[in-house]
DNA sequence: CTGTTAGCGCCTTCAT
DNA sequence: ATGAAGGCGCTAACAG
C-alpha cells in the first residue's frame, strides 16, 4: 500500500485470501465462489480499492480504450460524430480518448506515436488535409489493430471508410421540395471541379429526373457557397422569378441568401428552402426558415464505433444491420479482414 | 518479440547490450555514451522499436496526461478553453485527454473513476451542473494529485479555480463604450438574483461613476437574455431614443436585439454595441457590428494547464507573473499547497 | 559508463 | 474453488 494506493495485495493480505482470488473477484470471474466474492468485493469497497489500469493492461495488452483523431472538435460536425461514438464505445465498455489534429501532418503523426505507445485498441479518424501517406498509420495497423475512418477516405488497407451518401442524400432533398410542390428549384451547388458536388448535383438531377421535372441549367448556381456567394445568388433568383424552392449544399450560402430576400420583403414560406448536410443547430436559430434534411454526423459515430469495437473483437459486423439505421445517407466501405 | 511488438530486449539481444543500458540510451540518460546511444538509437529505429507506456507508467507512476473534464465540447467557450490547454500542455510534454461529462454527474463520477484507474497525473475540470457534492474528486485528490478547476467554481480543498472577473470584464467593455462617446449605455442583464450578474452589474456602474456617468435604472435591462427577450428591449429602446450604446452580458440577446433593429431600419453605428463575454466567432459572422470585448477562453485553458503542470511537478507557480497574462480579467484562487 | 537484479500491480496458467 | 508462481515491458538501485 505505497503511496496511499491499495492494491489487490492490500485485499488479499487483509482477508487470508490469495491474490489471485482477489483478482478472479474483482473480474467477476464464475470460478469465484458468491460468497467469496462478496467478501472480497465488499473489503474492496472499504478500503476504496481502485484497480491499476495500467498493471492490468499491461498484463493483458489491452486497453480498452478507442481513439478518435480528427482536425477539430469545434466543428460541430465532429462533435457530433464523437457524441455518436462515445454512445456507442461507453455502451460496448470502452473509453474514448479525443485528439486534434488541428489539419497538420506533423501533429497527427504524433498522436499516432502516442497512440501506439498507448496501446490504445483502437482508432476511429478523419485523416488532416495535409495527410498524402500513410506511413504512420500503418505503423499503427502493424499492431494488428483496426482503424476506421470517416468522412475523409483513406485507402489504406484492410480498412473500414465511412462516408455521407452525396449522390443520395441530395436525392432525399430535392425530393422532399418536389413533394412539397417546388417545380422550380434553385441548387446552390459548390465547384464542380470537386467529385463530392458533382455526386450531390446527379442526385438533384436524379430526383427532378424521377419527377418528370426539366432540369434548368440556369437554376444551378454555382459558387464557393461563401456569403456573398449567397447574397449574388438571391438576385439573381429574384431576376428569374419563376423559382419556387431552394436546395443548397452548405448553409452559408442558404442564410445569407435567405436574409437578402427577406430584407427585400420577400416572404419565405416554410419548407421551400432546405440544406442537404447542415447539422449545426445555430444556422436553425439564425435562420428558421430553413429545412435540415440529412443529419449524418450522429450515425457516422454510432457505426464507426459499432463497426471499431467489432473489428478489437474479431466480429465480423452486419453491414446489412447497419445500414437499416441509414436510409442510404451513407456509404460504407468494409475492406476489413478477419484476422 | 511476441505479437509483433519489438521491445527493449529485442533491441538488447541484436545488439549483445544490456536492456536497463538500453532503456537509459532510449530515454537520453546522460549516463549512456554518445556512441552506444547513437548504436542503440540506430537500431530501434531500423526496427521499428515503439515504447510501451504502459510497462513505462507502470513502474514509474507517471503517465505524462492529463485530463479534460467538461460538460461538452461542442460548445465554443469550452472547446476553445481546450485549444489554450493543449497547447501549454504538449509544450511541457503531456498528453490530454478529453472527457465529457454532458452535465451528468454519474457520467462525470465514472469518468473520474476511470481517470484515477488510468493514473492520469491531473485533472483541469468544470464540474457538472449537477455536481454538489466532492466525493468523487476526493477520491483522485487522495492519490496526491492535483485538480484545477475552471469557470464553475468548487471549493475542494487545496485546489485552485480559474473564473472569469465578471466585475472588471463588464467594467473593460462599458468603459470602451464611454471611450467611444456614449453617454447613455443600455446594459442588458441576466437575472439579478444570480450573483454573477451582479457582479457584472457592478462593473458596468463602476465604469459609469468613474466617469461621472449618473446611472439610469431604466437603462438595465433585466432577462434571461434570450431572443425574444432581445426583441423586447429592442423596442424599449426605441421608446426611449437617448440611448446611443449598448453592452450586453450576452449574444444571443444582443443579436435579436441588433437584427429588430435593423429591421426597422436603424443605422448602427460601429462599436457602440458590445458584448461583454462572447467566444463564439458564428456571433460576429451573424452581427458584424457587434463587437467583444473579452476573449478570456484562451487564456483559461493556458492558465488552468500552466498551474497544473507546476502543481504536478512540485513547482510554485508565480501568480503574478501569471496576471500579467490577464489584464484582470480573471480571477485565479491557487489555494493547493505544496507537498 | 555498463551490467545485475528486482519489482511496479495485475492476470493467468498450472497445480491442488 | 482456491493457491502458488511467473511474467507483461520497463526502469531504478546498486554494483562494479
Amino acid at each position: 500500500m505505497k503511496n496511499g494506493k491499495i492494491t489487490i495485495h492490500d485485499i488479499s493480505k487483509a482477508l487470508g485470501i490469495d491474490s489471485s482470488t482477489v483478482s478472479r473477484a474483482l473480474n467477476d470471474s464464475p470460478r469465484v465462489s458468491k460468497k467469496t466474492k462478496e467478501i472480497i468485493l465488499n473489503k474492496a469497497k472499504e478500503v476504496g480499492y481502485q484497480r491499476n489500469s495500467l498493471a492490468s493492461n499491461l498484463r493483458t495488452n489491452k486497453t480498452h480504450t478507442i481513439a478518435v483523431v480528427l482536425p477539430r472538435v469545434s466543428r460541430y460536425f465532429f462533435a457530433t460524430v464523437i457524441a455518436g461514438i462515445e454512445e456507442t464505445a461507453y455502451e460496448a465498455g470502452y473509453n474514448v480518448i479525443i485528439c486534434q489534429s488541428l489539419d497538420n501532418l506533423n501533429r497527427e503523426k504524433k498522436i499516432i506515436s502516442t497512440l501506439i505507445s498507448n496501446r490504445v485498441d483502437g482508432i476511429i479518424m478523419s485523416i488532416s488535409m495535409e495527410t498524402t501517406n500513410y506511413e504512420h498509420l500503418q505503423a499503427y495497423k502493424k499492431l494488428g489493430k483496426p482503424i476506421v475512418f470517416f468522412d475523409r477516405p483513406c485507402s489504406l488497407n484492410n480498412c473500414s471508410n465511412i462516408n455521407i451518401n452525396n449522390f443520395q442524400s441530395s436525392f432525399n432533398a430535392t425530393k422532399h421540395l418536389i413533394l412539397k410542390g417546388c417545380k422550380h428549384i434553385a441548387y446552390f451547388s459548390g465547384s464542380l471541379d470537386i467529385e463530392l458536388y458533382r455526386q450531390r448535383k446527379n442526385g438533384y438531377i436524379a430526383a427532378l429526373n424521377e419527377h418528370n421535372i426539366k432540369v434548368n441549367e440556369h437554376y444551378i448556381f454555382e459558387s464557393n457557397l461563401s456569403e456573398e456567394d449567397g447574397i449574388k445568388s438571391a438576385k439573381k433568383i429574384l431576376q428569374l422569378k419563376s423559382i419556387d424552392g431552394l436546395y443548397s449544399s452548405n448553409d452559408t450560402a442558404a442564410i445569407s441568401a435567405m436574409q437578402y430576400l427577406k430584407s427585400k420583403n420577400i416572404r419565405i414560406p416554410e419548407d421551400i428552402a432546405v440544406v442537404g448536410f447542415n447539422n449545426d443547430p445555430i444556422s436553425a436559430i439564425i435562420e428558421p426558415s430553413l429545412t435540415t434534411i440529412n443529419q449524418p454526423a450522429f450515425k457516422i459515430g454510432k457505426i464507426a464505433s459499432n463497426l471499431l469495437v467489432d473489428q478489437i473483437e474479431n466480429k465480423t459486423t452486419n453491414i446489412k444491420e447497419q445500414s437499416k439505421l441509414l436510409n442510404s445517407e451513407l456509404i460504407i466501405r468494409n475492406s476489413s479482414k478477419k484476422v
